[in-house]
RNA sequence: GGGCGAUUAGCUCAGUUGGUCAGAGCGCUCGCCUCACACGCGAGAGGUCACUGGUUCAAGUCCAGUAUCGCCCACCA
């Protein structure tokens, strides 16, 4: 046994990692069967983003869970992922290095980024492969940074094997598993209008939308009846959509329009002849309660064009312009005058022109709206036909949404009400997951198309790879049969071009994670998952596409208990901007507050509940680690060893039954995965550990009453010290296991969970006489804190008086109640009362 | 407009199935250099448990409604 004399924080962060790293502590033993092992589906993040104090705070929750289990004898497969596919790690590439993708230039082997790089005015265009290439090294070196922090917190990862979203092995996991859909007829191609961002020129899912509010204005707009008589007004935010009109449209009840369902008007400016039309989901009482159906300015636009079967007039291209070729309905003169021309500029353009023909009716009237835009966006989204891949979530198949539906139900949430945010989100959702995407850096579609003699591809019969081939670029590799020859070529074939949306890849992290397919081996004992942690935020993408893929490929869940962390306030009660958080940086945190600490904020929050970053917490967490190095470095001092057999006094019995109590009530909370009623029972015990019982006994350890009663007291203080630091391990894991090399054997990390068997017959004493020879004890040090004394001040005489049965229990702790209030004459008076009164003659 | 959650001492939060539940810590006040800890110890003061009704012998605890805050969804002419 060695404790330092003067036991600090300091450092033990780099010992016990380089400790934990040297030993393997949390190594995953993977020959320990399914039944053995407790397998955490890790939620993979992106390391080319910013950590912040979010996500400590929900890794962490993760981690006790892990720490927990393990302690509980459970084999945890708690692996890192990366999830370094997709936008974000595009962009810092191009403002890394000035680079840009360009994926028409050809592969340049020596490729080397420009030595400026991303001080460079003009961003240098590269190939696709480069641009990957490039990617794939940056993300890796930011995966370092990333996991040093990890490390400094103590995920109790293995750290041995991590998985990336963009590896070889999870593209082609991703391949596999979407061409198996595609075979099931789960995954498919279609032509549709797409929300699409005119930035990053991609389609977006329904999942990644998000609303904004942003100045528009209603431009009143008349049309011209086709029959001479009169003008029909509409209310538009989007003049510069007029070319696109192909209808108006009012509601079937409307009688003020009523007479007009069937006639024509024509669109002023463009002279497009439209009819006007009834649909239900007109709004009467909205701007003049008949609108104008455009070739698409929103989501309802869609839903009447394709009800109402109406033509289709595209105006807008990929890049947000509008096209150079106008319909062929407009007036082709008048459409030169905006043809090419942004959503921005067209407008105003029209709007000109509108006011000097007399068409617009008024001035414009300036409000307020929400608009559409892609979460990671900055420009309003638009929508633009255009050919997609699709994976069936139930959103047009009701026995499939049932299903799902039926999954969340079998689920474990929580805490349990995050259970409907599951179901709102699969009852609400209106298509299907529109999974490609058109950018660079992310998982191709393992297919081609065949070209006709003409050109054309046949997007229909798409030619796929074995899947021993996986994983394949179809823009690089070849389908099986052809030559590189005949790529592009009239007879030919073609890649496809699109990638994964991310989404479409961490939806198979369990299947990543457990090596699905190259290890079957590993994924049979981990297989399905004991937990899926995550975010609120992320339950309909994350959770919810985890979820279907597994239902299509194993028909189960992928897991049995989802944990839902909640978010990071400000301390005025806003959600955490991300450029707030990125100030206070985790490692910043550590440095101030010690990493336990950290941890100790983490866990002081519930499952689901939104927490306020508090370094108030943390500042606490710190005097809970400090007080744990201090007490136990005294109690060991005594020569504490475990051995509840030996504890014979009824004060150090009662310690132990409220000990068993204690353990109870922490194995109970943590099964049900409430980490926070765990770590309170444990705090508490701990706190009345050091102030009143050892204070109450450490004259009697010192020798005071014999060696008889000295043993007792020193088992103790072992048994307690030695469950204490297992109850807070999962907590505060470097000083515990600091506290635990002192004078145990191995990692405190691998020591079994406190259990009420190992208290012996002593769990069977009073645990409440602790308590009440506290409450004395607390009012012997009132009198001397209001005499204003020094605790150290002997007292003459102390008479206790309370309930006869309470003065019976308080006897038999006597002796150590007069110790540590240094009373050299004490008794005891039954009194009416309950409450029990000490009065104290210093 | 629909849904979910929150509303308990100045602050951050506990309060399981209704009956010592009116609590903890921080902060504050007043003391104490007590031989583990001054990064400490002790003792105090602080609340009509958001509001209004209701159920009950009994309600922070159940029901209904209201208000405020947060988030999600819908609406986007």
């Amino acid at each position: 046994m060695s404790i330092p004399d003067k036991p600090t924080l300091d450092g033990l962060e780099e010992r016990w990692n380089a400790s934990w790293e040297a030993n393997g502590t949390y190594r995953f033993d993977r020959s320990r069967s399914r039944d053995e092992v407790y397998s955490i589906d890790t939620p993979p993040i992106t390391a080319s983003g910013s950590l912040h104090v979010g996500h400590v705070f929900s890794y962490t929750h993760t981690d006790l869970v892990a720490r927990y289990q393990r302690m509980r004898g459970r084999e945890v497969f708690y692996p890192m992922g990366w999830d370094d596919n997709g936008l974000p790690s595009e962009r810092r590439v191009q403002n890394y290095y000035g680079v840009r993708c360009d994926p028409s230039l050809p592969y340049d082997p020596d490729f080397t980024p420009p030595a400026g790089g991303g001080t460079s005015k003009e961003q240098l265009p590269i190939s696709r492969r480069s641009f990957v290439e490039l990617c794939d090294r940056l993300t890796a070196e930011d995966e370092k940074s990333y996991e040093a922090v990890w490390r400094r917190l103590a995920l109790s990862v293995d750290w041995s094997a991590p998985y990336r979203t963009i590896d070889a092995r999870s593209t082609a996991i991703s391949q596999k598993a979407f061409l198996r859909d595609l075979a099931r007829g789960n995954a498919y191609k279609a032509e549709a209008p797409t929300l699409w961002d005119i930035t990053f020129r991609t389609a977006v899912a329904q999942a990644e939308l998000e609303d904004r509010d942003r100045p528009g204005a209603y431009h009143r707009i008349g049309f011209p009846r086709s029959d001479g008589d009169g003008v029909i007004s509409i209310e538009t935010t989007r003049p510069e959509l007029l070319p696109a009109c192909v209808a108006l449209v009012a509601h079937p009840d409307d009688e003020r329009y009523q007479p007009l369902f069937g006639t024509t008007v024509r669109t002023p400016l463009f002279e497009a002849e439209v009819p006007v039309v009834s649909h239900y989901l007109a709004a009467p009482d909205k701007g003049s309660g008949i609108a104008m159906i455009c070739t698409f300015g929103d989501l309802t636009d869609v839903v009447w064009w394709r009800e109402l079967q109406l033509p289709t007039r595209a105006i807008l291209g990929e890049d947000g312009r509008l096209l150079a070729e106008g319909p062929a309905e407009v007036d082709a003169t008048v459409y030169a005058r905006v043809a090419g021309k942004t959503v921005h500029a067209a407008r105003e353009e029209i709007v000109a022109m509108l006011r000097e023909s007399g068409a617009l009716e008024g001035d414009p009237s300036p409000i307020t709206h929400p608009v559409k835009f892609y979460e990671k966006g900055d420009r309003p989204l638009e929508i633009v036909t255009t050919r997609q891949w699709y994976i069936r979530n139930g959103a047009r198949d009701e026995d499939l949404r049932a299903a799902l539906i039926a999954r969340g139900e079998a689920l474990s949430w929580h805490p349990p009400h995050m259970q409907v945010r599951y179901e709102h989100w699969v009852n609400g959702l209106t298509g299907d997951w529109l999974i490609s995407r058109q950018r660079f850096f992310g998982v191709p579609f393992p297919v081609w198309y065949r070209l006709g003699s003409d050109g054309a591809a046949d997007y229909d019969n798409p030619i796929v790879p074995d899947e021993a081939a996986l994983p394949v670029d179809p823009s690089s590799d070849c389908p099986p049969g052809y030559d590189e020859a005949q790529r592009g070529k009239p007879g030919g074939f073609t890649g496809d071009t699109d990638v994964m949306d991310t989404w479409a890849t961490s939806s198979l992290t369990p299947q990543i994670a457990g090596g699905w397919t190259f290890d079957d081996d590993l994924m049979s004992r981990v297989f399905p998952y004991d937990l899926r942690p995550q975010g609120q935020d992320i339950i309909r993408t994350w959770l919810f596409s985890t979820v279907v893929r597994s239902h299509f490929e194993f028909d189960s869940l992928p897991w049995t208990n989802t944990a839902i962390s909640g978010w990071i306030l400000d301390p005025d009660r806003k959600k955490m901007s991300k450029s707030k958080g990125d100030v206070v940086t985790p490692i910043s945190l550590f440095e101030d507050f010690g990493s336990d600490a950290v941890r100790y904020w983490a866990a002081s929050a519930r499952l689901g509940t939104d927490a306020a970053f508090d370094t108030g917490q943390m500042k606490i967490g710190r005097r809970l680690a400090i007080k744990l190095l201090n007490a136990s470095k005294f109690a060991l001092t005594f020569g504490a060893t475990p051995d509840a057999a030996a504890v014979t006094e009824p004060l150090d019995r009662s310690l132990l039954a409220a000990l068993g109590e204690v353990i109870a009530d922490a194995t109970a909370a943590f099964d049900a995965y409430n980490h926070t009623a765990a770590l309170e029972v444990a705090e508490t015990f701990f706190w009345t550990f050091c102030d009143d019982y050892i204070e109450l006994v450490k004259e009697r350890a010192y020798g005071s009453r014999g060696d008889e009663a000295a043993a007792s007291a020193k088992a103790a203080l072992g048994t307690t010290l030695s469950a204490l630091l297992r109850l807070f391990a999962p907590f505060l894991p470097f000083v515990t296991e600091e506290v635990w090399s002192w004078w145990q054997e191995g990692s405190v990390h691998h020591a079994g969970w406190p259990t009420a068997d190992e208290l012996r017959s002593a769990a069977e004493g009073d645990s409440g006489l602790l308590g009440l020879v506290g409450v004395a004890l607390s009012q012997v040090r009132g009198a001397k804190s209001s005499a204003q004394v020094s605790m150290k001040t002997d007292v003459a005489h102390a008479v206790v008086r309370g309930a006869a049965a309470d003065l019976d229990r308080l006897r038999a702790a006597a002796d150590d109640l007069a110790a540590a209030g240094r009373i050299a004459s004490l008794t005891f008076e039954p009194a009416e009362s309950e409450n029990l009164t000490v009065d104290v003659t210093l």
